[in-house]
DNA sequence: ACACTCACG
DNA sequence: GACGTACGTGAGTGTT
């Protein structure tokens, strides 16, 4: 007995239109449009790549449409009559289509006067009659009549079983069965022609009834049981729009179910089993990757494996009649004539004669890349497993100090003692004349740091060069949330080296299964680590080479390079937190909290869990029956602040319950127990950990614990600042940039009224709002400060008039007087979308790009977005330079100022806390505030001055 | 893994 | 025909 053969119905056409839509305007070397043949080649590859597992295809046809005309034009002339011509540059991919089917050596189906929806339900049909599976590739909803067919009723001689229809749709990447049917349209897939012939279809012009949509069309079916029955009750019904509607519509209604029908006899061009699918042949699917500039699945094609990613060479279309220069993606280089990486060229070091031998080959190399493996993630609590070194493509070896010792080895691998190795690597790793690549370097330096007292220096890193290049566009195309935001290893070396990496999890595995690396044997472990080393120096070289290409250089030397030892020094640091305090807060919050509990669960008439959004939108809107319940697209009702804040003010009193419970759970769970956690053993102090490549607009991000969001605005939750504490005798100090991003926003969009009111020191909200209303009052400022907020996210009227509680039209007219009164922001706007639809990123003062690949976007909502935030760019990214330049100054200047023991612990975007003996306090002070002060100096010279605050005491609370 | 909510600048 | 309205983050909880 052979398996279930399982037939992939392809629709191809239906399939461009939302590939054109949803990709960016890319075109090939010779300047065709080929962003929508593009998205159907991946789409094609990723199912081909399914190939072999269960539920893929073992057969595969594209189906396309090959005319205009069918039989529906007969019965109805209108037949979509009334659909638009094809956005011109999609015109010339109509043909490209069948370029690429036939270039993975696929069947395709393009019958005359027939449509593509009727050759799939016939191929369908005739494959579930064989006993076959088939799945519609499509998200056509009059194909969605045909799932969960079995043709039970009509199978095939000598057939048992029928097989069973199903839908893909690999842009959602989501299977679409009868389920799913019911769900969408509230009708199982028998009854959906009825629905459909109701409702109507504008695309295709349809007629349906008028003044009947989805809704109605779908109470009506699943009431009456049918189309014909739905009608028939018509007469019966009593007097409403609706039944005149039904009665004068029933000859629109039943031509309509004769134009959704699907034809399944159509004449089957091409013999199912001549549509088996066994592989796909490298030619003649090469020759067309390379001639549409798809080099990066070429490169996959070469390496036989993986799925597609997006294109890393291709051009997206110019925008500009001006020929503006476009936008490039990050791989534009031709690779090094390098071997392919090979593992088993690898070393596993395990004797002293063998490491001296790779030091004096570094020594001599005067650059090496090196990869610490440990046996954590946290750099302030892991042990130093063994440490990697590589001098050129697979020239390169794996040091283990740290293997065995567990059970997993019946005896310890021969290694090299640990403190000689250390002591060997020493000159090495600190002297000045070698350098130290790797990738997020600042890990090893901590580590070596901790573990062996080794300053690493200097360095270099291969993540944050790709950062300063490829910001923003690194992203794309691949999966959101990624660490390391498509700057991770693994990634880099796939998008810019086309090699898949060993992955830790490869090695070590996953959730409960995972080893600590010391436990891998030695021959993996060493392919593993020698790997990382090498691809970060074959990483290094290239980019080296790209970066003064990406006008990156200035940024990455200037800017973030410096600072990757001033950042570790900082997590290194850590702060110290006061545990009895926080337990002492803990406690209280939980009291509270169960009292508030019980209340909530009177209030509403049975308990519940708070916690849940959905419960709790249940319990408030449906079971207490409140108003204004508001329900996303989730189906879900919002629960938010401000809808609960609403119900508040309406006299709900378990509103305000809620939110008090949401606040001291939240304070609880996110900090007062995760702070408690997160003390360090061995320190007694919190290390977090700052991401230098966390924000695609330059700024830091802080994770394990994220420091950068502890409390501040409520009383309650300063509270858990109070517990922010320096050592004995000491004190904390805070020094904050003073509204850094209006002033960076009034120097560069030149606003002489805010640049003065900044120079004078007046307050800047009510400056604006004299400027505006002529007059300033508690209200005016307000109003003010709230538009110059907007101002620099990237103002849209709705926004602003939800912000402001006022009418979109209102909100404009506000927009246009603070245009009017600033002309200098609205240039300033206008001048950067313009440059960044151009040249596809932004730039702060300090030269350091942003890109924004879906700035062109055909979606409206996906451009928008993009425009905000390419306006907020600049000036977020100007300001998060500035700070890091005053980082990176900040150490060197105190030491000089005779102030040695001032550390520097924390920085939260515009503001920097240090702890300090309390004597130092004043001296210090007066460092900090300088060297902040002047921290864009000599490279930009500022309009405007940038004010500090500083504040110290005996907690970070006290400091503000 | 994702949605929701909320903490910060 | 739906979307989705302020920029940038990270974490905890509940649900799937």
């Amino acid at each position: 007995m052979s398996d279930t053969q399982h037939l992939y119905l392809v629709d191809g056409s239906a399939y461009i239109f939302r590939a054109y839509h949803r990709l960016p305007p890319l075109t090939n070397p010779q300047g065709t449009p080929v962003g929508a043949v593009y998205g159907y080649t991946t789409m094609l590859w990723k199912l081909a790549d399914d190939l072999h597992k269960a539920d893929g295809p073992t057969h595969l046809a594209v189906v396309l449409d090959k005319s205009s005309h069918s039989f529906r034009n007969d019965l109805y002339a209108d037949y979509k009559a009334h659909r638009p011509d094809p956005p011109e540059d999609l015109v010339p991919q109509f043909p490209l289509i069948r370029d690429a089917t036939r270039a993975f050596s696929l069947p395709m189906v393009e019958e005359p006067n027939v449509e593509a929806d009727d050759m799939i339900a016939s191929y369908a049909k005739a494959a579930i009659r064989k006993g076959w599976d088939v799945t519609i590739v499509s998200s056509d909803k009059d194909l969605m009549q045909l799932i969960g067919q079995c043709g039970e009723d009509d199978l095939e001689p000598g057939v048992t079983t029928g097989g069973c229809i199903d839908m893909l749709d690999t842009m959602k990447d989501a299977r679409i069965g009868r389920e799913e049917v019911i769900a969408k349209f509230g009708v199982p897939p028998e009854q959906l022609g009825d629905v459909l012939a109701l409702m109507g279809d504008s695309v295709d012009n349809i007629p349906g009834i008028y003044g009947i949509g989805p809704k109605t069309a779908s109470k009506l079916i699943s009431d009456n049981g049918s189309l014909s029955a739905a009608l028939d009750s018509a007469p019966s019904l009593k007097a409403s729009k609706l039944k005149d509607r039904l009665i004068e519509g029933r000859a629109m209604a039943e031509l309509s179910r004769t134009l959704v029908e699907l034809r399944c006899d159509c004449p089957l061009p091409i013999a199912l089993e001549d549509m088996a699918l066994d592989g796909i042949p490298p030619e003649p699917l090469a020759t067309f990757l390379e001639s549409h500039g798809f080099h990066s699945l070429l490169k996959r094609l070469g390496a036989g494996s993986g799925s597609p990613d997006r294109p890393t060479n291709l051009n997206p279309a110019k925008q500009s009649q001006k020929g503006a220069p476009a936008a490039q993606q990050g791989n534009t280089q031709p690779l090094p004539d390098w071997p392919a990486v090979d593992r088993d060229a690898y070393e596993c070091v395990q004797t002293i004669d063998r490491l001296e031998h790779w030091v004096a080959r570094a020594l001599a190399a005067r650059l090496v890349a090196i990869d610490t493996e440990t046996s954590s993630l946290d750099p302030m609590r892991a042990e130093l497993t063994g440490i990697s070194m590589a001098l050129g493509p697979n020239d390169a070896c794996y040091v283990p100090l740290g293997h065995g010792g567990s059970d997993m080895f019946a005896d310890k691998p021969p290694q090299v003692d640990r403190a000689a190795a250390m002591a060997m690597l020493r000159p090495l790793l600190e002297s000045d004349a070698i350098l130290k690549v790797g990738q997020n370097i600042k890990y090893d330096i901590t580590i070596l740091q901790r573990c062996a007292g080794i300053t690493v220096a200097p360095v270099e890193d291969t993540m944050i060069m790709s950062f300063d290049m490829d910001a923003g566009r690194a992203l794309d195309g691949i999966g959101a949330g990624g660490i390391g935001g498509g700057h991770g290893m693994d990634e880099l070396a796939q998008r810019h080296l086309g090699h898949t990496t060993l992955t830790f999890k490869d090695i070590c595995g996953t959730g409960k299964k995972a080893i600590p690396f010391g436990e891998v044997p030695l021959d993996k472990a060493t392919q593993y680590a020698a790997e990382d080393a090498d691809v970060t120096w074959r990483l290094y070289q290239l980019f080296k080479r790209r970066l003064p290409e990406e006008g990156a250089t200035r940024v990455y030397e200037r800017v973030d390079r410096p600072l990757i030892p001033v950042v570790a020094g900082m997590e290194r640091e850590g702060i110290r937190v006061d545990r009895a305090a926080l337990a002492k807060l803990s406690e209280t919050f939980a009291e509270t909290t169960a009292g508030l509990e019980t209340e909530i669960h009177e209030l509403a008439g049975e308990p519940f869990t708070i916690g849940s959004p959905k419960q709790l939108g249940d319990v408030l809107f449906d079971k207490l029956g409140h108003k204004g319940g508001k329900k996303g697209k989730s189906g879900q009702y919002s629960t938010d602040q401000s809808i609960l804040e609403r119900l508040a003010g309406e006299g709900a009193p378990i509103a305000g319950k809620v939110l008090e419970w949401r606040q001291l759970t939240k304070l609880r769970s996110t900090y007062t127990e995760a702070l408690q956690a997160a003390i360090n053993p061995d320190t007694g102090r919190v290390h977090t950990s700052y991401s230098l490549v966390g924000a695609q607009t330059g700024r830091l991000s802080s994770t394990d614990p994220n420091l950068q969001n502890i409390p501040i605005r409520t009383a309650i939750g300063r509270e858990i600042r109070k517990a922010f504490v320096p050592d004995e005798g000491n004190v904390l100090l805070a020094a904050d940039y003073s509204q850094i991003e209006l002033r960076l926003a009034a120097h560069m969009a030149d606003v002489p009224q805010l640049k003065e009111a900044f120079a004078s020191g007046e307050d800047i909200h009510s400056r604006t709002a004299l400027e505006m209303f002529g007059t300033v009052d508690r209200d005016t400022r307000a109003q003010a400060k709230t538009v110059n907020f907007a101002i620099l996210y990237g103002i849209s009227r709705w926004g602003l008039g939800g912000r402001l509680g006022i009418e979109a039209d209102e909100a404009q007219a506000i927009i246009d007087t603070y245009f009017q009164r600033f002309p200098g922001i609205r240039n300033y706007i206008h001048e950067t979308l313009e440059s960044v639809r151009a040249k596809g990123y932004s730039e702060t003062l300090f030269g350091r790009k942003t890109w924004f690949p879906r700035i062109n976007s055909k979606q409206q909502a996906e451009r928008q977005g993009s425009e905000r935030a390419a306006i907020n760019a600049p000036i977020q990214g100007t300001s998060a330079d500035i700070i890091k330049r005053a980082m990176a100054r900040m150490l060197p200047a105190l030491r000089e100022a005779g102030l040695p023991d001032v550390r520097m612990l924390l920085q939260v975007h515009d503001e920097l806390v240090f702890e300090l003996p309390e004597s130092d306090v004043e001296a210090a002070g007066a460092v900090i505030a300088r060297v902040m002060a002047d921290a864009a100096l000599p490279a930009v010279e500022l309009t405007v001055p940038l004010g500090i605050e500083i504040g110290h005491g005996p907690s970070w609370d006290d400091a503000h």
